[in-house]
DNA sequence: TTGAAAGCGTTACCAC
DNA sequence: GTGGTAACGCTTTCAA
């Protein structure tokens, strides 16, 4: 291993003339410092980063936390983080949360020394104590897809997402819309599905229809639980002849079980989601976009930002939703029942 | 921040003893043992793995080199190696890489110190230089989806695959197949894709088909590609009636073409790709299925295995290929411009 | 402008 | 068994 000393050694100087070469100091004449420059070249040396960061206090990594990190919007989200943390010199750590006490374990090892110089939280709210830590610590966090007052994030208008998505279903003349969503008694604390709901519910009540709680169905997130929860929507005497869901990957599910129960996505049923993953346009699902490639690209940026000290101030990025209309909501057609009734 | 000297001071003991505790050693005595190990539970100690890491020259850090991370393949084979770095406690590190520049210098750092205590290579194949710049530094290296002899690696025969599915093709009764790879003169240098065309080739061989260049396309990796070259060979005046895709992704762009020129899928064109990825099923790709996930668990064992010294051979691990006939590929229809000519 | 030396937090060796 | 100390590779302060 060829260290400081060895290309001082080499180049004749002082192992403090090295450091202020590779630190890019004015205080080295040009003569030494091409002198330096050359040994480093010779003995093709490196720093060590685990030095550095210790000497420094600063690892020049950056953590991601995410939930469920093959999701889908996981990837996509990455997807933007990953060029800016590159362009930035930033080495990436991912931490993958599986589980509740996964969760807790990161939150709280964030706080410890020489851990990264920034992190990146994805759909998950930190709690009060949490953050406080974070405070405490001065720890550089930037929150995507979960807000607090606090922290700087990127977040969308999820109320008004499940809103458009709802009256997308009841301009087409749907009455009988379901919910399916993420279970909000989750330990994880997943915000975005009742939040969704929540401007689904509003758009109801200000159409004058009725908001039925058993038309209302959440469990673990997941295509196998959209379907599992689709399938007791379509068992139902009087089935929905639309479902909202409030991520692609359940609506995913929805249309599963549809095919599986024998009723035909859109003339019988009207299926939309949330997200605009990529597979929502191979299926031709009508879905909520978001943002996501720009969300991670927006945190990490803000990240950025606060790391170099230019921008000490906490920021709200709020990112654009659109309607995307595609093949699987359609008008209802006279339900079956309604001439025998 | 808290130091080992901290709770040195809190315990009324040396510094060492503490460094002993916390790595276990036997040469501590039960009293002295618990007395620290409150200390450390008082203070919520947890040691620098900055200065662990220089002073030990470990990591405890695994960097995963994975082209187009965001890539479905890419993407299952994370799957399957972040829950055995979890167990073994070690730290992810994500170098994605979208260049041949990057390709190069994530190759070359690996060599450095203190970067990480394993890698794990997918879809690359390293020069025999930087094989045997590994080999000077004990860099310990898995290889997913690519080969060498001199490095463990898990692989999947891929000259079989393609002839699997081309022979599937062939026994469907067709005649006039296509092939589109990825282009293997790219600086990449991609391994899979062309061993696949391989296993095309010997099977159109055996079959008594010639084997025509023109029906054979290559162009980087991605859906769009896939697209292109399949409109191009849909242009051509004797069209195949069946293309062999090197990757589910380009199936897809297939399948796009296909719609775009108005040719159905799989009556007049029969489509089978490769990976089996997650979208697969939705189109009801015909594809060879490979266990992605799996690849990249067997990866991460390998190299835990490697790194606690058990196993200090090189090994190289066969994945299981299967056949996954779905509603993409079927016989050929009697040719249009056939009665005419 | 440069060299020497202290110190970042830890481990491991050497005395006791 | 336990405490002190050198050393890991680097940055930075202090003199010169």
């Amino acid at each position: 291993m060829v260290t400081i000393t060895d290309v001082a050694k080499r180049a004749g100087v002082g192992l403090g003339t090295v450091s202020r070469v590779l630190n890019g100091s004015p205080r080295v004449s040009e003569e030494t410092r091409s002198l330096v420059e050359g040994a480093i070249r010779d003995l093709d040396y490196h720093p060590s980063p685990l030095a550095q960061g210790l000497k420094r206090g600063r690892t020049h990594v950056i953590e991601v936390l995410v939930p469920f990190m093959t999701h889908p919007s996981a990837v996509e989200r990455l997807r933007g983080i990953v060029p800016v943390l590159n362009s930035g010199g930033y080495t990436l750590v991912l931490r993958d949360v599986e589980t509740p006490s996964q969760r807790d374990d990161h939150m709280r090892a964030m706080t410890r020394p020489h851990r990264a110089d920034g992190y990146i939280i994805i759909s998950l709210t930190p709690t009060p104590e949490e953050v406080a830590a974070f405070r405490d610590t001065d720890t550089k966090v930037v929150l995507v897809d979960a807000h607090h007052d606090d922290l700087s994030s990127v977040i969308l208008d999820d109320v008004k997402g499940g809103s458009i998505a709802t009256r997308h279903l009841v301009e087409l003349g749907h009455r009988d819309i379901a919910f399916i969503g993420d279970d909000m008694n989750d330990q994880f604390g997943f915000a975005s599905s009742s939040d969704r709901c929540k401007g689904y519910e509003d758009v109801l009540a200000s159409s004058g229809i009725e908001v039925r709680p058993h038309f209302i169905r959440t469990a673990p997130h997941g295509r196998a639980s959209g379907r599992e929860l689709a399938t007791q929507l379509l068992k139902l005497d009087r089935p929905p002849t639309a479902i909202f869901a409030s991520s692609d990957t359940q609506a995913l599910g929805v249309i599963e079980a549809a095919e599986a129960e024998g009723v035909r996505v859109p003339s019988e049923l009207s299926v939309a989601g949330f997200d605009d993953i990529d597979v929502a346009q191979y299926v031709g699902l009508t879905t909520i976009q978001q943002p996501l490639e720009a969300s991670g690209r927006l945190a990490a940026e803000l990240l950025m930002n606060s790391l170099s000290g230019e921008s000490t101030s906490v920021a709200h990025e709020y990112l654009q939703l659109d309607l995307i209309v595609r093949t699987t909501t359609a008008p209802p057609k006279a339900r079956r029942g309604d001439g025998d009734a």
